[in-house]
RNA sequence: GGGGCGGUAGCUCAGCCGGUCAGAGCAUCGGACUCAUAAUCCGUGGGUCGUGGGUUCAAGUCCCACCCGCCCUACCA
């Protein structure tokens, strides 16, 4: 399976809502990679919006400068949030990029014309609007735009586009996404423009094959990743071999992925993506995230005072598949108090506590005697992160149900080692179970209760809010 | 203007093709237990399922209108 995720623009520093697609993205990788699929899981950055130009140009710094510490911002988010991608494109540095694109551009070349355009452009969506204001609110006026560009026949790709989505040959998730999508489509597609003067583009971006003075649209440009982050046999491999391609993204851009990108793949005569995976945005104590205003919350803070684990399991447990999901730290805590602390923490603490105590750390033969059965992949198929993660939670429900129904310290002899070796085994499965979601809860678990011989009990996770005495 | 998505217990949300669908978790309250991180387990209370109509033997669950929130799209139905 071939995952990716947008590149999002560098104008700013990485905020939770980027880390919630990664984290999506990387829960798919991982769960399919456990399945013994070959997976190439695939991100990075866009360099080349204008908007990086016009950020750098607010605080008076080289262009480059801005782009790369931006770039490197999000890249660094591996770590923190324990993701798993294999490839990490910059689309100003990558090495095949520039030329992948100017494959493609010239692969489309029986479908490009040139025009004079006049028109408003917004700079914050980078897109023309036939009038005013920008219906994002982006501050600043549209620009009174008038120039011959490059226009791309995207009306020829109408009817072949609808019958892709409704025939389901590409997958569009939710359904009410797909629904969209298809009533965009269907209500008439206009060729659009897919370059702009060079001077505009303050000389930033790709300049477009045999005629210097374009630059390629920056969404031309960015799409491309998806092949272009894809060099010699690995594009073979994974995109033109591989069965299951899935893009994931924010609701804001699925027309420039479910309809350009497939119409110009087409047009080029390259295979198609076969999933266009869509995510509602975050809300922060009920405020949109703004990357400028500063009310953005910095996914690496919040992992340096809460861990890995905390984040992701919000990220993963707490949005919902369809509508926005608001963001709180006290939800964070109260998340992170309820499953991580009292239930998983506290699950593998009394286990191997009894073991210690009971067995002298001597971990008996046992089947576990909880499962999970199909349902995270069941769910994780449907795109429903939330209900695969409360698929996997039901094993430490049970699991902690289960002491309670045998209370092993009442029990003695063969009863005992039964009852607790298959809670051992349980917490073992648990941790195979987790790790797609929480990587580092899984390996912690699997310390735990790892060997023939536990360790003493320490607690996993303490809770975060005090508890009232 | 057109299209779409939400509006279900205090909070966050499940409820697919109509007939145990009125639910789960948290919070509240009561009980049990003591292996455990004052954790865990069991049970209780609480909702005219946005509003008003309609279809049906039967509707959160289908149809129409409207209200609220949000999204996409379009100044040409």
């Amino acid at each position: 399976m071939y995952i990716t995720t947008t590149i999002p623009y560098v104008n700013a520093r990485p905020h939770l809502g980027h880390a919630l697609e990664l984290v999506q993205a990387d829960v798919l990788a991982r769960h399919h990679r456990r399945r013994g699929e070959p997976v190439r899981f695939q991100t990075g950055t866009d360099d080349n919006s204008l908007k990086n130009v016009l950020a750098a140009e607010a605080e008076g710094v080289p262009v480059r400068e801005l782009v790369d510490r931006n770039a490197a911002a999000f890249e660094g988010l591996r770590g923190p949030l324990e993701l798993s991608f294999d490839g990490f494109i910059r689309t100003s540095g990558h090495p095949g990029h520039r030329a992948g694109v100017e494959r493609i551009w010239r692969a489309v070349g029986h479908d490009l014309y040139r025009r004079h355009y006049d028109g408003l452009y917004c700079v914050g969506c980078e897109q023309f609007y036939p009038a005013g204001p920008c219906p994002d609110g982006h501050g600043e006026p549209l620009q009174a735009v008038s120039e011959e560009n490059w226009f791309f026949r995207l009306s020829r790709y109408q009817d072949a586009l609808a019958e892709l989505i409704r025939g389901g040959r590409l997958r569009i998730e939710p359904a009410a996404r797909r629904n969209e999508v298809l009533a965009f489509v269907e209500a008439g597609l206009a060729d659009i423009s897919v370059s702009r003067s060079a001077a505009r583009a303050r000389g930033w971006g790709i300049p477009v094959p045999d005629d210097p003075g374009q630059v390629v649209y920056v969404w031309w440009d960015a799409l491309a990743n998806y092949v272009t982050a894809l060099e010699g046999g690995d594009y073979e491999r994974w995109w033109v071999r591989e069965r299951r391609k899935a893009h994931l993204m924010g609701k804001g851009v699925i027309r420039f992925h479910a309809v350009y990108w497939p119409a110009m793949l087409l047009s080029a005569g390259l295979p198609l993506p076969t999933d266009i995976l869509v995510h509602d945005y975050l809300t922060v104590d009920g405020r949109k995230i703004s990357k400028s205003a500063g009310g953005a919350v910095d996914p690496v803070a919040l992992v340096a005072a809460y861990g890995s684990d905390a984040v992701r399991w919000w990220l993963l447990r707490e949005v919902p598949r369809v509508g926005d999901a608001d963001f709180t730290e006290a939800r964070l805590i109260a998340r992170y108090d309820e499953d991580l602390a009292n239930g998983l923490g506290n699950l593998v603490n009394r286990v191997v506590t009894m073991v210690c105590r009971f067995l002298d750390g001597h971990v008996p033969e046992g089947e576990p005697p909880v499962g999970v059965s199909g349902a995270v992949h069941e769910a994780l198929e449907d795109f429903d992160f939330r209900r695969a993660a409360a698929a996997v939670w039901t094993l430490v429900e049970e699991a902690n149900r289960y002491v309670d129904r045998e209370q092993p310290w009442k029990q003695a002899g063969p009863a005992r080692e039964r009852t607790l070796g298959g809670l051992v085994a349980a917490c073992r499965e648990l941790a195979v179970q987790l790790e797609p979601f929480l990587p580092t809860a899984a390996a912690r678990v699997a310390a735990a209760v790892g060997g023939d011989r536990l360790g003493p009990p320490a607690p996993l996770y303490r809770r975060l809010s005090g508890v009232a005495h």
